[in-house]
DNA sequence: TGCAAACGTGAGGATTACTCATGTTTCGGA
DNA sequence: TCCGAAACATGAGTAATCCTCACGTTTGCA
């Protein structure tokens, strides 16, 4: 998993190898295309991010750019893998000590308050998960990345319920994150007032359905 | 809203006027044009259709083709919007006579059961609604046509609960709704045995929360 | 029947992701 | 310390594709 920022591509193929910095140097001038592809993505959207800009706001050539990411996709792909990598931990954490009903609530609750703040926030984050949808590899880091968070979920249900049958704990859970993740996106494109209802009432909807009534 | 089919643009504007076709010669061959194109989409994606391969198979010139559409999303929206058209008939109708509880639970399965159907046998549709979402012309129409939809299903809701808040009502029929699409892009893009269950699922979920228990 | 508007055409303009031949820097080993 | 190879850097050029536009043709109507 080590260079796998390198990555990413249509259909799930890893793409052609590029380089993975090594150097000191390289390494620097990474993180500027990364920072300067960031802060494009924020101002305009990835889809009017232009790989001519990203390489000139970084101070590097376009052939630079091209050097370590094997084309436009990819990174935004490594934009991605970054968010999600910090907010998985976060979220294991807020699930991993769970051991009641009443303490899932509490934390379930607090993580979609969490959720909704960062992608309010977060405009790369909310560009990338909202908007470029059509990347085949978008999605499957966002399914994976799904699927690792409800695994937290499910597993605090397992504990809770240890007598329920465990594949449908574990749909239920999947289901459930995933539906948190399309209100998300749904609050973000609607009005704010509109948007903080949605997530009240998802919210509402998930919790009678992870600790019943 | 007759002349709609000519329009769709980014940023929700109506884009740049093109001419409705007026005379007979070309309204058939404006149906060549979103048969050619829609063929096109279901056997390689939207993404991937070259809009001089849609006037090559239409059997015009690429003139022609930007003489009715503005732009490639524009050609890729009429074909939305009619789908759209159509499933929302279809809707009103299997809604509009629910009178009691059980009523609403039959409708409201079957209802679940068409649309995943629906969903499976047709690409087209498919590709649109779940890949496309990068165009914020087409995330408009979604949500305009799921924002009609769910008033079918509040309208139910209202007669059923006539102490409840109607607000409410309508927060909540949205968000099911919304959630079922969401739980149909879902139920494509992974298997279809977990697709079938994921839908399973979401139709306990949304039934426990129309119905109640 | 003639004319204006609608329609039809396809070569070419404009944009942009991406390549590649060539030059420069870094670094480990002799 | 020096050399060679690998890593790195460059940017003009290529290819693909959306879309325009100036000019010809057909249609409908007064």
């Amino acid at each position: 998993m080590e260079g796998s920022t390198v990555s990413g591509s249509q259909d799930g193929q890893i793409a052609s190898p590029r380089r993975a910095p090594s150097q000191q140097r390289s390494r620097e001038r990474v993180e500027r295309m990364l920072a300067a592809a960031s802060a494009l993505i924020a101002e305009q959207g990835s889809d009017a991010m232009r790989m001519g800009e990203v390489a000139e706001r970084a101070g590097v050539s376009i052939g630079s750019l091209y050097q370590f990411f094997p084309d436009k996709r990819a990174i935004i792909w490594a934009l991605a893998e970054r968010y999600t990598a910090e907010s998985q931990a976060c979220i294991a954490a807020a699930l991993a000590k769970v051991s009641d009903a009443e303490g899932l609530r509490r934390a379930f609750s607090e993580l979609v308050d969490i959720y909704y703040r960062l992608f309010l926030a977060e405009p790369v984050m909310r560009d990338i998960w909202s908007g470029t949808q059509a990347d085949k590899a978008l999605r499957e880091l966002e399914l994976a990345d799904s699927r690792a968070n409800a695994e937290f979920l499910t597993a605090v249900l397992k504990r809770l319920r240890p007598t329920a049958d465990p594949a449908a704990l574990e749909t239920t859970a999947f289901l459930i994150w995933q539906m948190g993740e399309a209100t998300m996106r749904l609050a973000i494109s609607v009005g704010r007032q509109e948007g903080d209802d949605l997530v009240a009432a998802y919210k509402r909807m998930a919790l009678r359905e992870l600790v019943g009534e």
